[in-house]
DNA sequence: AACCTCCCCTAACATTCGTTAGCCTATTTT
DNA sequence: AAAATAGGCTAACGAATGTTAGGGGAGGTT
């Protein structure tokens, strides 16, 4: 066939790879998406990857830990700013909402398909994620009580708020698109909106 | 190993496995679910599965379809009610909530795993989901238009909805969950409070 | 008693999968 | 120019997949 493409952007063959690799797992699911198919695409022979990756699944898993190392570490920041409670979820849901567009396959597989990651890395994750919403459900507890945020359940819209989000996906395959920073307006408000008093 | 019990219930050997097959395809995924995992939690051989079925794809076509043509139906209830916009998608979401609740399983197969439908089911399903979307957008458009509604952009808003109610997978694995009802109930107020004029 | 239908079994199939081994060539380094 | 490395290729592997063929036994019907 011939080597793999590098030259544009300033990309190593292995990150070529994994950009193509997440793809087709949004597309597919990382079930159903097949070396083969994935070295087919990079333009290249299934067992040429191997010079670059260790396994399929160390492809997940590059995937799956770079979205969630940037959320963690988008909640870290986030965390120890003096911004009011309502203004730290507006923070995290414009990062959410921000991430969805523009690293929307990468965001999406994460979201989608970590559950096929193999241990350590399955717990790992698990965990992660666990933590995550714990953390995101804190800074609403800490509003209400400061009596930012409306009296509501927290457990509740932490998951609305969350959820909500992945539905970007259908904006992206939707025909008639509005615009992605109408699309974060328009989003935010209803959501935060949902959190103010009155 | 013995036959495919079907006492306790009125339930078929073909809707037994159904229901077996839609808890696996929930947990893994339809293509990370296999023929002899499914026979063994149904309590057979995988070759006996095929005296009931024709294919493991006509597993997935039953469980999708099923809950397809359940919101199909319900949409028409509503359309051709005298309720008020806002009254409809109180009722359309009280139906998701419910049908998130309590068939559980085939709801989130239905949601996260039709892309694994063969054609024509694949393409039935798809125009099927569109048109339901386009119905849904359709009762708010109407609703703002009759003013019973805040203005608001309906495709942003459709998308929060349906997707916010996906999110009650992560209610189901929660340990300490609130009642089902009150999940109900805090949701419908979040969401339709984003709806309601102030 | 004979028969039929239902439903399970074992065995095997073709295919597809991820992955490895070993070879060859272009590119880079010395 | 020679040597070393990087990165392709073909061929093949073992395992797992969905599915079919064919045999046999249990239970109801005639």
């Amino acid at each position: 066939m011939g080597r793999i493409k590098t030259t544009n952007n300033q990309l190593t063959r292995k990150e070529v790879i994994i950009e193509k690799a997440a793809i087709l797992f949004k597309e597919k699911g990382f079930k159903a998406a097949s070396m083969r198919e994935i070295a087919d695409v990079v333009g290249v022979e299934a067992a040429s990857l191997y010079n670059h990756i260790k396994s399929k699944n160390e492809l997940l898993n590059i995937i799956c830990f770079d979205v969630a190392n940037r959320y963690t570490q988008k909640m870290e920041e986030v965390e120890s700013s003096k911004l009011s409670s309502l203004a730290k979820i507006e923070v995290l849901l414009h990062f959410h909402i921000d991430g969805m567009i523009n690293h929307f396959e990468e965001v999406y597989v994460s979201d989608r398909e970590w559950k096929h990651l193999d241990n350590p890395y399955l717990s790992n994750m698990q965990n992660q994620r666990r933590t995550y919403r714990k953390r995101f459900a804190a800074i609403i507890e800490e509003g209400v009580k400061k009596k930012e945020i409306k009296k509501i359940d927290v457990a509740t819209s932490v998951l609305i708020m969350l959820h909500a989000i992945g539905g970007i996906e259908s904006w992206h395959r939707s025909t008639q698109k509005i615009t992605g920073a109408a699309l974060e307006e328009n989003m935010i408000s209803f959501l935060i909106d949902g959190l103010k008093k009155i």
